[in-house]
DNA sequence: TTACAAAAAATAACACTGTTAACTTACAGG
DNA sequence: CCTGTAAGTTAACAGTGTTATTTTTTGTAA
C-alpha cells in the first residue's frame, strides 16, 4: 500500500522537473529571462503547481546559488591533494575557483548580486559557509601547517576571497565574457602577490 | 524670437525633472523599484513623455551609472596629492574608493552588474575608460616616477581594481550594509599585499 | 482674429511579469 | 457508490516596459 510513497515520489518528480526546466531557460536564455510561466509551459503544467513546491521564483534560482556554491567548493577540493601545504596550493586554487567562475558562468553570476537582493542572500545560503570553512582550512594549512583556523586565517580568506571574485567580476564586466591573456596575466600577478604578502 | 531656446530648455528642464525623479525613487527604494510609471507620476507627466528623453529604462540607470564612475574618479582625485609620489597614495587611493563605495551604495551596485546585463556596458560608459585613466597613471606615478603608462602600470591597475571590487563586493553581499571592524581590517591587509607585490 | 500645420502630450493598448483566490476535477478510503 | 481531500485548473489582480493612436496645445502665416 505504498500509495503516499508513490505521491511523494510523483512530488518530488514535479520538483525536479522545475529545477531542470528552469535551469535550461538560464542555460539558453539567461537568468533575466527565466519566468514561471515559462516553466510551467515548459513542464505542461499549470502556473500555480510551482507555488505547492517552491515559495516563489527567488526560491528556485537560490536552489542554484546553492548549488554552485557546492559545486565551487568541489571544484576546488578536487584538484588540491591532502599531503601539500606549500603556498602553490593557493595558486591551484586560486586557478580552479577562475575557472569555475568562467566554464559556469550563469550560475557564478546567480551566486553573486546579480538577480538577487543582496543582503538577504548569506542568510539563506548555508553553503557559502561550507565553501568558506574550505578555504579557510587551506589557508591555515598554508600559514602554519596546523589545522585549527584562527582569526588571521579567516581574515586571508577573506582577502583571497575578495581578490578572486573581484578578478572575476571585473573580467565580467569590462571585457568579453571570456578571459584573454592579459587577464590571465593579471590573475596569476593577483594571486601572486597574495602568496607574497602571506607568507613573508 | 528666441522660442526655440524656450523650448530646448524647457525639454532640458523635463530631462532633469526625469532624472531627479528617477533618483529619488532609487534612493527611497532601491534600483529594483524603479518604474517608468512611477516616474510618470513623480514628474506629473504621462509615460510616453520619457520616451522622447530617454530610449528605455535601462538608458536612465546608465545615466547614473555614468555619473558614478564620474564622481568615483573625482572622488578619489580629491584626496590625493600631486606631487607624492609614494606608495602611499596607493592606500589613500584604495581607501577612498571603498569609503565611496559604502557612502554610494545604490550607485555603485547600479556601476556594477546589478540590473544591467554585463557586457553591454563597458561599451556604454566611457567614463570608465577616464577612471581608468587616472588609477592607471597613479600607478604609473608610484612604479618608476614616471608619467608614461605602460603594460605592466596597465595590467597592476587591473588587479587593484579587482581586489578593491571584490572586497567591496564580498563585503555587501556576505555580511551587513555597513563595514563592519574586521573587514576594515581586510582592506588594509589586502592593501598592503599589493603595494608589498608591486615595489618589491 | 482666424485657419492651419506641427509639435507635444495623453489615452489606451500590447505583451509581458509574479502571485493568488476561486473553482473544478481526480482519486483513495470508508 | 459516495464523500472528502488533495491536485490541478482557470481567471484574475496588480504590476512591468514599450508603443500606436488620438487628442490637445502651440506657433505661425493669412
Amino acid at each position: 500500500m505504498g500509495v503516499l510513497e508513490r505521491k511523494l515520489r510523483q512530488k518530488e518528480e514535479v520538483r525536479n522537473s522545475i529545477l531542470t526546466a528552469a535551469w535550461s531557460i538560464i542555460q539558453t536564455e539567461g537568468w533575466q529571462a527565466l519566468s514561471i510561466r515559462k516553466i510551467a509551459d515548459a513542464i505542461e503544467y499549470s502556473v500555480p503547481v510551482i507555488y505547492n513546491h517552491f515559495e516563489s521564483k527567488e526560491a528556485i534560482m537560490l536552489e542554484f546559488v546553492k548549488e554552485g556554491f557546492r559545486q565551487l567548493r568541489d571544484h576546488i577540493q578536487a584538484q588540491l591533494s591532502e599531503e601539500d601545504r606549500s603556498c602553490q596550493q593557493l595558486e591551484i586554487a586560486g586557478k580552479a575557483y577562475w575557472q569555475f567562475a568562467f566554464a559556469n558562468q550563469a550560475t557564478y553570476q546567480l551566486m553573486f548580486g546579480m538577480g538577487l537582493p543582496p543582503c538577504e542572500r548569506a542568510r539563506q545560503v548555508p553553503e557559502i559557509q561550507s565553501f568558506s570553512t574550505m578555504l579557510v582550512s587551506l589557508i591555515q594549512k598554508v600559514i602554519d601547517h596546523s589545522n585549527q583556523p584562527d582569526t588571521n586565517a579567516f581574515l586571508k580568506f577573506h582577502t583571497f576571497w575578495s581578490i578572486l571574485h573581484g578578478l572575476v567580476s571585473i573580467q565580467m564586466i569590462n571585457r568579453s565574457a571570456t578571459p584573454d591573456e592579459l587577464s590571465e596575466l593579471v590573475l596569476e600577478d593577483a594571486i601572486y602577490g597574495f602568496i607574497k604578502a602571506l607568507v613573508v
